[in-house]
DNA sequence: GATGAATGAGCATTCATTCAT
DNA sequence: CATGAATGAATGCTCATTCAT
C-alpha cells in the first residue's frame, strides 16, 4: 500500500543469465547515453531511455533498480573504455611517453562523445553517486604513471589528482566550445601537464 | 499549469525601483544560493526558495519569472563579484603580476563557498542558459592580461580559454576533494598556468 | 533526481489557514470514506480519492503527506465521532447502565457505515499505522465504565480488551451479514458482554 | 499483459494427478502462508511467492490461475485443518463439552500462527472472494453444536453466527496484542460463549 | 511441463506555475 | 502588491500476467 523507501543500490538487479537478456541491458545503457546526450539531465528519465532502447519500462527496471543505476552503469562502461585505452600507457619505455599516451587516451575519450563525456564527468561528482563509482583504478592507474615521468615530484598523488583535472578542465572545455582539432588540442594540454610538472617538482 | 515552458526570458521581471523590492530580491536569490548549496540541484525547487527567502511563491514569481532565472540571477551576481575583484588584476604593474593576481581571486571566489562554485559551473554549461550568462566580459580580461604576461603568444584567445579551464578544472576538483590550503593550492596553479604558457608559446 | 524516502508522518501538512482550505481538507476526507467504502482497500487510490472530492492530485498531496494519511484522517474523524457519543456514558448513573449505553454507542457507530467501520478496523490493525491512532483514550474510557460495572472483576484491563473485542467481533460480523435491527443486535451484544463479565469475575 | 482481469476462476488450473505436482502445489500454498505472514498483503506479491516457493513465476501460474487463487487456497486449506480438528467435537458426550472442545480448537487454530490466522479472517471478508469460501459446513457444525449445548434456544442460526464472531473477535484481538497463554484465553472465550449463550435463551 | 524475460497499465508523488482573494 | 491554495502534467516505479524458448 505505502512506498517502500530501503537503500537504493545502483547495481544492476540481475546479471543477465540469457543471451537475449544481456543484449537488452546494453541496447538499455546506449540507449541511456543517447538519451543523456541529446537531452541532457534535464529530459533524462527512465521512460524516454526504455522508449529510446525500445524495451518497456518494466525490462528496464528488471536489469536496473532505479534510474540512478542507469548513470552508474554508464559511468562504468566508459570508464573501463577508457581504463583499457589507458592502460596501454603502461608498456610505454619512458615516463614521459607513458604520460603523453595518457594524454591522448583522455583527448580521445573526451571528444569522442563530448556531451556525453561532460555530463557524465558532472555525474560522477554527485554526492549520491559518490563510492558507486571506483576511481582507484584510474587514480593509480596516473599515480603510477606520474610516478615514472616525475620520479622526484614530492607529492605524487597530488600532482595525479592536479594532472587529471587539468586534462579534463582543459578538454571538458574545448569539447564544449566544439572543438574538433584532437592534435592541437593535444599539444596544448601537453604544455600544461608538463609545464605543472616541471613547476611543481618533477623532472 | 504544465511544467515544460518553451521559452523563458530569464531577467527579473522589473527592475526593483523601491529598496524594498531591491532587499526582496537580494533575500530570494540569497536564498537560492543556500539551497543550492545545502540540497544541490536535486532539491531544488522555486518552492524551497521562496520558503527560505521568507517570502510567499508568489511573490518569488513577481519578480523572477521562473525557476531558471533564479539560477541566472545567481550566477550574475557571483560573476560580477568575481569580476570586480579580478579586475584590480589590471592594475599590477607586470603581465606576470595580473596574472597571478587572477589566478589568486580565482582560487578564492572557488573556494569561499566551493559547492556553490561548482554548481554554478555546471549550471553555465546547461544548452538553455548558455547565451543569458555573458562571459564575453570575462574572457575579454583573461585575454588581454594573458596579452599582458605573454606578448607574443601567437593565439591569445586560445590561451585564455584554456587559462580558465585549467584554473576552474583544478580549483573545483580541489574544492570537491574539500582542500582548504589556499596557497598551497594557488602554488600549483600557477605552476600549471605558467608552464602552460611557457611551453605553449608564451614568453 | 531520485526519490527522498524519510518517514512518512501521518499528520495533516499544514494546518488549513483559510476556510477556503478546510473544507477542502473535509471534502478529501470524506471522499476517502466513500471511496474506501464503494471500492474497498483494492481501489482505494489517491488519484480516485481526489476525483471523488472535486479536487486536483495536488491539492490532496498538499494537506495529507501521503495515501496512509488518509486513511488515519479517516480513523481519527470516525473515532472522535464515536468517542463523543460514548463519552455519555461516564454521565450514566450505574455501571450497569453506563456499560450499556456504550454497546449501544458501539452498535450505532458500526451499523451506521458498516462496510467503512469494518475497513477501518482492519486499517487500524495495520503495523504500518500502529501508534498512529491513539487508542489510548477509548480504552480507558472503556476501563472505567468496566471498573464501574464490575467493580470486583480481577482484571479490568484485560476485560475491557475483551469486551471491546467482543463487541467489535459481534458488530462487524453483522453489518457484514447485512443485519439491520439494531435493537435485537443490542440486545445480543449484552447478552454476551454481561454474561462475560458476571462469568469472569465481575459483578 | 493488464492488471485487472474481469472474472476469475480461483480454483487450481489442475487437479495434481502426479505426486510431483502434489508438492509443488503444497509448496507454493505453504510459500504463500510465509509470504503473507512475514510481508502482509502490502508485500504479498506472485513473483514473492514464486521465489520463496522455489518455482518460477511461469509454473505458479500453471497451477494457480492468479494471485487471488492462492489466497483462496490458502483459506481452504486452514479451513479444512480446522474443520477437521473441530469435528471432533461431534464426538462429545455433551453438548456443553462439544462447545468447549469447538471453543479450544478455535484458540489452538488461531494462535499457531496468529498472524496468518487474522490476515485469512480478513481476506476471508474480501466481496471479491466472498462464496469462493465455503463457510456452510463450519456454518452447519457450530449450528449442530450450538443445537446440543443449547437446545431450546429460540434462534441457534443467529446464535451460532454470533458465537463463531465472538470467538473469533476475542481471539484476533488477543494474537493481535501478542497474547500466548492459551489456556487464560480459553477460559475467558468460554466465559462470554457460554454467558451469551445463557442469556439470549439457551439452557 | 518449466522457465524467466518481457510487457504495460496503474498508482504514488512532486513541483513549476497560475490566479482568486 | 502579497499570499498561498489549487492545478495537473510529468515521472519513478511495481507487479500481475503472458508467452517464446
Amino acid at each position: 500500500m505505502s512506498q517502500r523507501p530501503s537503500h537504493k543500490p545502483y547495481r544492476p538487479r540481475k546479471a543477465p543469465a540469457q543471451s537475449r537478456s544481456e543484449a537488452t541491458v546494453a541496447s538499455i545503457v546506449e540507449a541511456a547515453a543517447q538519451v543523456l546526450e541529446s537531452e541532457g539531465f534535464e529530459g533524462f528519465n527512465t521512460n524516454a531511455v526504455a522508449r529510446r532502447a525500445g524495451v518497456s519500462i518494466g525490462s528496464l527496471y528488471q536489469y536496473f533498480p532505479g534510474k540512478d543505476a542507469l548513470i552508474v552503469a554508464l559511468i562504468r562502461r566508459e570508464s573501463a573504455r577508457f581504463y583499457e585505452d589507458a592502460s596501454v600507457a603502461l608498456t610505454k619505455r619512458s615516463g614521459k611517453a607513458a604520460l603523453e599516451y595518457l594524454i591522448g587516451a583522455s583527448v580521445r575519450q573526451q571528444l569522442q562523445r563530448p556531451m556525453l563525456a561532460r555530463l557524465l564527468d558532472i555525474a560522477e561528482g554527485r554526492p549520491a553517486l559518490r563510492g558507486e563509482v571506483a576511481k582507484g583504478e584510474m587514480d593509480a592507474l596516473v599515480e603510477t604513471i606520474v610516478g615514472r615521468a616525475a620520479p622526484r615530484h614530492p607529492n605524487p598523488e597530488v600532482a595525479a589528482a592536479d594532472l587529471l583535472a587539468i586534462v579534463k578542465g582543459m578538454v571538458d572545455a574545448a569539447g564544449e566550445r566544439g572543438e574538433r582539432d584532437l592534435d592541437d588540442l593535444e599539444r596544448r594540454v601537453r604544455a600544461a601537464v608538463f609545464g605543472y610538472l616541471s613547476r611543481s617538482g618533477g623532472a
